[in-house]
DNA sequence: TAGCTAATACTCCATTTGGTGTATTAGGCT
DNA sequence: AGCCTAATACACCAAATGGAGTATTAGCTA
């Protein structure tokens, strides 16, 4: 038995929706809100709620912030999105409040019930619009990477460049390897030279934004 | 026309899943490879593919470095993964590599031809089950969020720290807001001891490790 | 009014940094 | 053998940094 919740401000889709779902056997639709603060103050629904089907676009609370507060109490509901458009931002900002699936509100009524479903056997629908526009995210965080073999650094040079991502002063990284200074120092012009930069802060955020700590 | 190319080892999934496709009046099976080094070999009928189904698991180059090699020089051919279960290491390579989808092999046969068209739409079809890893990692890589509000820092502090951030000097970062630059190592110190670090080095880093850039 | 905080500014001090130059040695390659 | 690179080390110099201290003013709150 799945334990459902609509939050859906139209009327129309919100008794679509219920009718809908109470064809299946083995679904029990709870209640029905207009508005995400009605289902977010019954705590006694929430308690026995297995999926919530949210609409983004709510008034007041809107579906995204919903899902984070929901979530943040009973993080064992999946929260199915609901939506007429695909927008990145809003599909991104969704998955990061915790939804467990994004959909199109004029899904076929059959792929709706089997997404679902589908949530039951820990999976998450997503439509392939939705879905595409994830994997661009996705691969747009992974695009950064670089390796110190990408500078050409010589392995002392290496020993000295983790030194610096350290937090080491010259004088701390000398006594580390066991040299001078002005050695250490001459290491990290050299370093600099290969990036492209001039002063530790240059450095570091150029470590980071090309993944390089990776290689560490 | 959609031209497809089908790469799979076994023999009798690709026989069936050529067979199944033939049977679609707008796909064209321009060739069928039990190894990646097949199509990657054959610039003649990439120049012509428009998608690929691609198993994960192949002898000799494996599907998700073969989508690499091909989105390189193909980077406008849809790459679709196929497989039989769904591992999170791998999904996530895979999007990395620049696939299009990821569905299992035994995927009805009809939902296996949506999918497909749903690739012409610009959309990536996708198994709820590697969705969910997929939502899991991004989730997990957008965890990390605070903001300077959670440091209490004040108007003027907020200034330096973008300043520091931008990697300024204190003498230019004072003459940028029109202050001694012995102000702006006070303000400087005073972010120093709310962040809980003591040089530019470790702020850099906090910051970064924060997302408190996301502020500016 | 008193107390507190934020913003500003200066002082002193020691350390660190960034840049440049000079020099030597060892190892590898042509 | 000659050349080049990597590693090492020192020198000089100026700027920058981190830390501490002192002081003033303005605004806000109890």
């Amino acid at each position: 038995m799945i334990n459902l919740v609509i939050v859906e401000d139209s009327i129309d889709a919100r008794e679509g929706f219920k009718y809908l779902l109470k064809l299946e056997k083995d679904f029990r639709v709870l209640k029905t809100c207009e508005s995400a603060e009605e289902l977010i103050s019954d705590k006694e629904v929430l308690r026995l709620t297995n999926v919530v089907l949210m609409d983004i676009e709510l008034p007041g609370i809107n579906g995204i912030k919903a899902t984070r507060m929901i979530k943040a109490e009973y993080p064992d509901i999946d929260i199915l999105m609901l939506t007429i458009f695909e927008e990145h931002d809003k599909i991104v900002k969704a998955v990061q409040a915790g939804a467990s699936g994004y959909i199109l509100k004029n899904s076929a009524p059959g792929d709706l019930v089997n997404q679902i479903r589908s949530l039951s056997n820990g999976g998450s629908p997503i439509s392939p619009g939705a879905a595409r526009k994830l994997l661009d995210e996705l691969r747009q965080k992974e695009q950064r990477n670089k390796t110190p073999d990408d500078y050409n650094l010589t392995p002392r040079e290496i020993d000295i460049f983790k030194a610096i991502v350290e937090g080491y002063t010259y004088k701390e990284m000398a006594e580390e390897l066991n040299i001078a200074s002005s050695t250490a120092k001459k290491h990290i012009l050299h370093i600099y030279r290969k990036l492209n930069v001039s002063s530790k802060v240059e450095f570091i955020k150029k470590v980071i934004d090309e993944n390089l700590t990776d290689y560490i």
